[in-house]
DNA sequence: TCAATTAGTCAGAAAAAGTTGACTATGGGA
DNA sequence: TCCCATAGTCAACTTTTTCTGACTAATTGA
């Protein structure tokens, strides 16, 4: 995954397809729209994946500001993932993605 | 890229997001919604690009039916690849990309 | 016949992406 | 105080993807 750089990119899709196709990215998108992602539960609930590139696609997805990230100070302080107002947008594109 | 293996894909829009995300993909779809294209003149028309890779991503995508390869039998007997209708399914999709 | 254009293939190298296991740091509960 | 859960980071390694340069093979124009 390493260091997002904006490239000269000569197809508009082309970026946003790049930032959505990493791998576990379109799982946690899907399971963001269930409700707030939390990264250990992530680790077990999704298989085969690992710490690393679940933080690495966490970050990238808040970075880019599909994904915001919120500190829950409650009983067991914590950290929630939550769908962005600019990740809904990305609902739509997803739906289509999967009738084709 | 290697080749394609249909994987226990967990969320729908991942696969079709893998096949379009390779690098030039994106590219080559673009300048398909423009006409025709051939091998060579896209080994000069896209920038950095190189035989090997614009190879297997025309393959791909032929072998995924998003565009047809046609051989021409004139003058300088050559081949065309051309959208598919399969191909022309991903127009709104990459419309959508390009407005977020 | 020679040379150029067509459209590739192949093997190996380099670069990028993903994985592993060890480690860090904070906050509670017993 | 010790231990567990939280949420990570880091360096080294493996795997996958992409690139380079050399080569093949058919067609065509001079």
């Amino acid at each position: 995954m390493g260091e997002i750089q904006k490239s000269d990119t000569v197809c508009p899709a082309e970026e946003l397809l790049k930032i959505l196709s990493g791998k576990w990215k379109p799982q946690l998108f899907r399971l963001a729209l269930d409700g707030p992602l939390r990264f250990n539960s992530l680790l077990r609930q999704v298989e085969g994946s690992n710490k690393q590139s679940l933080a690495m696609a966490l970050k990238e997805l808040v970075e880019e500001g599909y994904l915001d990230k919120v500190i829950i100070k409650a009983k067991p302080l914590h950290i929630e993932y939550t769908l962005s107002a600019r990740g809904r947008t990305l609902i739509p594109v997803f739906k289509q993605l999967e009738i084709l």
